[in-house]
DNA sequence: CATGAATGAGTGTTCATTCAT
DNA sequence: GATGAATGAACACTCATTCAT
């Protein structure tokens, strides 16, 4: 039934979705929704806060492999696009709800979220500056917006049904944030035939 | 006045948005509105279709240029950060609200204007690629998505004000998505130690 | 389970109490109360045609005696209090509900009952009065209403475990009704020490 | 409009008033009430907050007048009543509503209130004693809730176009309250000719 | 006897919109 | 051009009640 209402509220938006609806989706009246859920909002905390768990969880699994910092981004990347196989509502929902959200006490965890989340990247990519292995010149701050916002956006056309898995759009994904679109122009490198 | 409503519009979502709250944020009542605008509805398609109408002139000036790909993406990204610089809340808007927006006739334009930009933007991938200066091993719909939504995100954080200007943002944003973060490890092609 | 509903009833109002509350305190859920009871209202309805006959037994049992008019005051002063301490949930919600309950057919009995004791204590008081044991000088009626009211409001800050038992609050009352507040002032009359 | 909703929630109840039924009431829309008040409980506040300023106002005029215990009495008792003649509906739903609404932060005033008219009356009253013109047998909280709700009470009977003015009823309940019911049997006093 | 789930009518409230002044 | 008052449809939510298990 949390599922029922994740999707409606992913498609429709929190505020636009009606309790009426989300009791037709699930097939049954709006007032029976009640006995199942304290309100409109504890859905909504509930169907977050279950993503948000799930997603530290794997991100908490990520680091105590303590990895170098490519590879943790390459890690926390297809982790992430593993949440959003298994979460899309739950992100899309998320993605759009959170900037209303922030500040409002019962979902407190996304802002301690939030801030985990910048902390984790930051630290990596400027870990991995330091290491050598990303580039110096870039803004980091812009670098982490440029991720953060482009892994998760892409809950908004993912479908789970659909002809990539997340491990492979993942693996796509990484190769363009790492290694640009562009033919590298570097020398003799990369003669490609076609 | 349709400045007022766009950024609170943009601040607080379509729907969440109250006509009073406009009114209020325009010093006068909420009947009064009704003397400049239709409906609630009519103010979000004049700012809407104003920055659409912009940024197709932007796009067209690019395209009448006849640059060459790699350049056509640089200079589409480098105004679509100047669209962004103009019309921020407009711009958020259309992030938050054009799903639900899409298949309303009198939004049509937004259809429209989604489906130019994709023919453009994946045309002139598929360009790059036939040209060799874009890599031909990566999926073609997969990187419109990419940097489509990357684009459009920057929105969402956006200041006007910032320490970067567009084009400073844009450089540094076309410098990812062309380059990559990771350091080259030119030479013969990418053979990673790990 | 009466007894818990009317203790639900009189301190938080009939309206107001939820079949819920009553079946929390009862100690089972809300469904099961409706094996023992056909309705809210039936319960209501037990609870006061309970007390209302255990009261007319009382105050029969006071009129069999065949009293004067003062010790027939005095007796059924007495007899109320008893009552209020055997009763006083009853008689909380009889006093703050009465009102909107006269009128249905159902609890036609209430309305009986208050004409009853209408003719029971202006008869006395007339009875009284002709006989030259009560004021000539005073309105019967709203006397009447004094009395009345004054001894059945009690019921909302008696507390059956008070330092006074109902006989000894009787006491007290029937001295303030029949002789008043003030010291005597007629002439020679009470010589009161102190 | 406030009359109105007063008097319904006179009449039924607060809680048993529906903000339809005060609408109808007042020949307009239930949602046209939220132009003129913020909530339900905003226009039983307003009510009760008016009759308890009023009341007050009557009461300081009487203390400052710096009479004597019973002249206080008998002032006190003949303010309320026409406190009773003015604000009947706010009165009888104070009567009703006042132990639900303590202890709500929102109608604190009502404890505030309380608190200050116990204090008034109970100061009174010993002053009364002290002075030798009340009775020094009397449980002195006993009388004072005797005598509170007695007057108070009269607002579910009185009706301003009764045979009664205010005054009037007050004189009775006076003589009743002070002096008693009974025929004072001392001696030769209060020949009552017949 | 009791439960868990559901019902449906009703409640207070919101809000885009209208319109006479 | 703007106001103040009203509208009416919709909303989230409550609650007495029912009933299969």
């Amino acid at each position: 039934m949390l599922g029922v209402a994740a999707e409606v509220f992913a498609a429709h938006g929190y505020n636009a979705t009606t309790v009426r609806r989300i009791a037709d989706e699930a097939g049954l009246l709006a007032g029976s929704l009640y006995y199942h859920f304290d309100s409109k909002e504890s859905m909504l905390d509930e169907i977050l806060s279950a993503f948000i768990n799930e997603l530290w969880a794997g991100y908490d699994a990520v680091l105590a492999a303590g990895l170098g910092p490519r590879e943790t981004v390459e890690a926390l990347v297809t982790e992430s696009f593993r949440e959003i196989d298994r979460h899309r509502a739950a992100v899309a929902i998320y993605q759009k709800e959170s900037g209303q959200l922030a500040g409002r006490p019962r979902f407190g965890y996304l802002d301690d979220s939030r801030r985990r989340f910048e902390q984790l990247w930051v630290g990596t990519l400027e870990r991995g500056v330091a290491d050598g292995v990303f580039r110096a010149d870039l803004d980091i701050r812009l670098a982490y917006r440029f991720l953060r916002d482009t892994v998760w956006v892409a809950a908004s056309w993912y479908r789970p049904d659909g002809p990539h898995g997340p491990e492979e759009i993942a693996r796509q994904f990484l190769s363009m944030v790492l290694d640009g679109i562009a033919v590298s122009t570097g020398g003799t490198s990369q003669p490609r035939p076609r």
